[in-house]
DNA sequence: GATTTGAAACCGTCCAGACGGTATGTTGAA
DNA sequence: TTCAACATACCGTCTGGACGGTTTCAAATC
């Protein structure tokens, strides 16, 4: 009997590739993700996966852009909830990085962290680090708050993701932070 | 063929190899360090490396914990030069990041990142870092201010170490960091 | 409308190299 | 002689990815 492949949407597939890698580098870690794994948690040949990704960091090229796209419309949302002139994008990257719903920055940051060899990774993600350095320094705050909110933001998030810090005093942070980015504050104001 | 093993100090010679070790992991990650490269690096057989660590995670711990207890002293040093009663401590651990000079925060931003994997050495920080959180919160300060100022120091210094940030901005971040932790500068200090 | 053709979308296998680890030697010191 | 401190040789596994099929579809040709 004839296996009836069924003839798929390429673009579906490579979703559901991205998918695949998502979920185990989410579980297990990029270090742990193989092209089998992925394959298989795709139910998918292997042979399939490289047809649509030529080689492996073509395939963690690709999560991380999409990773980097839902982070974009995660900001691009949260200035929309709040808007207010000065810090506006601070605050909302600030939310953005330490929102929990979703694929979060967890899977960003772990991209970040083990793809350090993988120049066409570190590229993509440079560039929009670049992006988002300069819409943090030209958000009306004073560049060198705002850049330190940022920096905590990430922080944070890194300490949390790698579990090495509770959720203990995380509001009372987060709630400090935000004012910081509640605009007209000079900088040598507490 | 008679080579001439001459008697080595087996503290030295672990020594050695974690010095390799280190060198190794800080120009091409963790994620290369292997056991032959290590050897290598240190002139000396695999059997030798294996025989001082029993395994390859038993020689990353390795790494932590020397890692760790330089960055403590860092941080100690940093006080005495600097011992203004609030937020002392904080600054100190701020500078102690953000130090260039020797063997860094870097490489324990590079471990940490790299071997979330490994329980081992996640549980050797760990217990550093609730230690670090602590003393922070009781450094006189605010404790949300204070834990702000140590994330947005951890976050750029990941942010530098991954190259996805020049330091352009930094001093001034800096500056302003050193001032949320109450600081009155000594001249020979950032 | 039927047939050919060609390319895209996969599958399954196999291989070479890398790597962690073991097992066994060898040498110097106590 | 014994033991620690290495060296050397080797094994088993894993993994990226190359490669040669095979199926499906759609446009071109007849």
């Amino acid at each position: 009997m004839v296996t009836h492949r069924l003839a798929r949407d390429p673009e579906k597939t490579r979703e559901m590739i991205l998918d695949a890698a998502e979920k185990v580098a989410e579980e297990k870690g990029l270090g742990t993700l193989t092209l089998d794994l992925v394959a298989q948690s795709a139910s998918i040949s292997k042979g399939g996966v490289l047809h649509h990704f030529p080689n492996k960091n073509a395939l963690i090229s690709g999560l991380m852009e999409r990773l980097t796209g839902r982070f974009q419309q995660k900001i691009e949302s949260f200035i929309q909830q709040d808007p207010t002139a000065p810090g506006a994008y601070t605050r909302a990257y600030l939310r953005a990085m330490l929102d929990n719903d979703g694929p979060s920055a967890d899977l960003i940051y772990a991209l970040l962290s083990e793809a350090r060899n993988i120049p066409e990774v570190m590229n993509l993600l440079r560039a929009d680090c670049i992006l988002w350095q300069r819409r943090t320094e030209e958000d009306g705050l004073d560049p060198a708050v705002a850049s330190a909110i940022r920096f905590a933001g990430e922080g944070m998030s890194a300490a949390m993701m790698f579990g090495l810090a509770g959720p203990s005093c995380h509001e009372d942070v987060i709630q400090f932070l935000l004012q910081l980015a509640g605009g007209n504050k000079p900088s040598n104001l507490v």
